[in-house]
DNA sequence: TTGACACACTTAGTTAGGCTAACTAACTTA
DNA sequence: TAAGTTAGTTAGCCTAACTAAGTGTGTCAA
């Protein structure tokens, strides 16, 4: 299956927490990243700062996330995850593992080793080439 | 690296041939299965007939398909590409196997091994799963 | 044979998510 | 303090997805 193909079912929201996939990402890098500017999150998801902006303003109209001001510097936000954002990740995360863990078990044990394998070298090359 | 910001590279236009990746594919599909209705095509490529309605639109005007009425059927329409619909897939083609090529010469003997394997199972689980 | 339904495609309108350009406000520095 | 830079937003454009509705063609049964 071409490539784009995955990205097109990717495209559509995820069942488990009604968010497309740009803005699931972008709520888990403030989840996990928390305090973060809006330049700070959209270098991280490797947009331009008007596309996250949007992105933002989604999120925080629904209730997800939450801007303060950075007391250092008067133009710059401090981003946040709500607690009903935590939630809304973590409950669409186990979904997710759960939904992959049973794609697995499909698989015979060779086949689970040589993907494995291939997962590490393809881990490597992430960190080496940011591929 | 998150698979969303894969296809958000993915999400270009392909430099080799000036083509979005959804005007790409299709035309792909249109070279390598000609004559095809727009029906087939949409289903092939996974999108609504509308959405292909468009994108053959696009290629169209940009010489690089046509379409002919079919014979059989006032309703539908067969489409094939052009001459310089093949001659610009042909060029992307070949300029992205080179790429690809010199990216996994960074490889080692090993980890070949590996993607390769790994690549047995996925194109099963493809045909299998239609994933 | 014709009326009803089915099918192929197009058109219209919406939405998401990219982008650049241009703006405001705030900070920094000469 | 004036000039320049930086953070974020707004406006406007594009592609590409969707649904709903329209047009024209085909098919089939009463």
């Amino acid at each position: 299956m071409p490539l784009l193909h995955l990205l097109r079912s990717l495209r559509r929201t995820d069942e488990a927490t009604g968010l497309s996939p740009a803005r699931l990402s972008a709520l888990s890098v403030i989840v996990f990243g928390a305090p973060l500017s809006l330049a700070d999150l959209a270098a991280a998801e490797q947009v331009r700062p008007p596309t996250m902006s949007k992105i933002v303003a989604a999120l925080e109209a629904e209730g997800l996330v939450k801007r303060s001001p950075n007391p250092n510097d008067g133009r710059a936000i401090r981003l946040s995850a709500t607690a009903k954002g935590v939630r809304v990740l973590e409950r669409g995360r186990r979904m997710r593992v759960e939904s992959l863990a049973a794609r697995l078990q499909e698989l015979d044990s060779e086949e689970i080793t040589a993907l494995s394998n291939a997962a590490g070298t393809i881990e490597r090359l992430a960190r080496e080439k940011d591929f």
